[in-house]
DNA sequence: CCCATTTTCTTGAATGAGTCAAGACAAGGG
DNA sequence: CCCTTGTCTTGACTCATTCAAGAAAATGGG
C-alpha cells in the first residue's frame, strides 16, 4: 500500500517524501476528509510532521492530479482520492456529510451550457444538496 | 427603486432599515459581488454602516429568500439577485470572474442524481468552470 | 404622536483556515 | 558519497467572517 503511493508519486514526477506518502494514504483512508482531519491522520503515522507539510502535499498532489480538492459553500476545503472520472457529490444541509454520486456520462464536461458565454469550459461540476438518510429520519420523527 | 426594495422586505416580513435597502441595492446594482465591494457600495450612499451591519443584512437577505449566496471553490462569498429560477454559473478560472447561464430545466433540483445514495436531494449547483473570453485571448495570443 | 418591546446596528475584539518566509533538512542524480 | 534542488519546520501573519455587549432604531399598541 505505502509502495504503491510510492508508485504514484514517481509516477507524476514527485519526489517521494514520507509526508506525501502518509498525506495520500490519509486521504484514501478517509474519503471527503478536511485538512484538519488529514493533519490528524498523518500524524498517527509521522507525529512530527507540521501541518504546512501537509498544506504544501496537499497543493502539489492536487496540482499533480493524484488528488483532487472539493468545497463546497460553507465548508472547508476537503480532498478526495478519486480522480479522472468526473463524479460527483451529494451534500447534506444539515450534517455537512459529502457522498460520491456517479456522473452518467462520466468525461468532463458531462454538461454542456445552455448559453456558455463565451467561456471556454472544460468542466461541469455538479453539488447536489438535501438531506443524507440520517439528518432526514431525525427531523421527520 | 428604493420604494421597490421596501416592498420586498416587507414581503418577506423583514423590518425595513436603511442598512438592508442599501444592500440589496448595491448586490442588484454588482450581480456576483463579494462582501467587501458590496460594503464600499453600500458606503457610497450611507457613509457610516459598519462592514457587521453588511454582514447581517446579507445573511438575513438570503435566509430570507431575497438573495442568493454563491461560492465557487477557491472564492470568497458572493450574493446575486436573481433568486428563485434556478440558473446555474460559468467561473473563469484564471480571474475568477463569473457568469449566469439559463438553466433549461428552471426549477430545482433540475438534474436528478444517478444514485441519490438514499439522501432527499432539493437542488441540484451546477458551477462551470473555464476561462473567460478575455482571459482565453490573453493565453492565446 | 409617543412609548415599550424587539430587532438591528455599532464598536471592537476574536477566531480559524490558510499563506508567507527563512533557514534546516532530505531526496535523487552524478 | 556529495551537491543541488526541492521539501519540511518553525513561527509569524493575513483576511474573511464571527462573537459579544451595549446603543440605536423600527414596528405595534395606546
Amino acid at each position: 500500500m505505502t509502495s504503491d503511493f510510492q508508485e504514484l508519486l514517481r509516477g507524476a514526477a514527485l519526489r517521494v517524501t514520507r509526508p506525501r506518502v502518509a498525506v495520500l494514504g490519509a486521504v484514501y483512508a478517509n474519503p471527503h476528509a478536511d485538512t484538519d482531519l488529514i493533519i490528524r491522520a498523518v500524524r498517527e503515522g509521522l507525529p512530527k510532521v507540521s501541518h504546512q507539510a501537509v498544506y504544501d502535499s496537499l497543493h502539489t498532489l492536487t496540482d499533480a492530479g493524484l488528488l483532487r480538492r472539493i468545497q463546497p459553500s460553507g465548508s472547508v476545503a476537503r480532498y478526495e482520492s478519486r480522480v479522472g472520472d468526473n463524479h460527483h457529490h451529494v451534500v447534506c444541509r444539515s450534517c455537512g456529510v459529502v457522498a460520491d454520486v456517479d456522473c452518467a456520462v462520466g468525461e468532463a464536461p458531462c454538461l454542456t451550457a445552455s448559453d456558455d458565454q463565451s467561456f471556454s469550459i472544460d468542466e461541469a461540476e455538479v453539488t447536489y444538496w438535501g438531506l443524507c438518510p440520517d439528518c432526514s429520519s431525525t427531523r421527520s420523527s
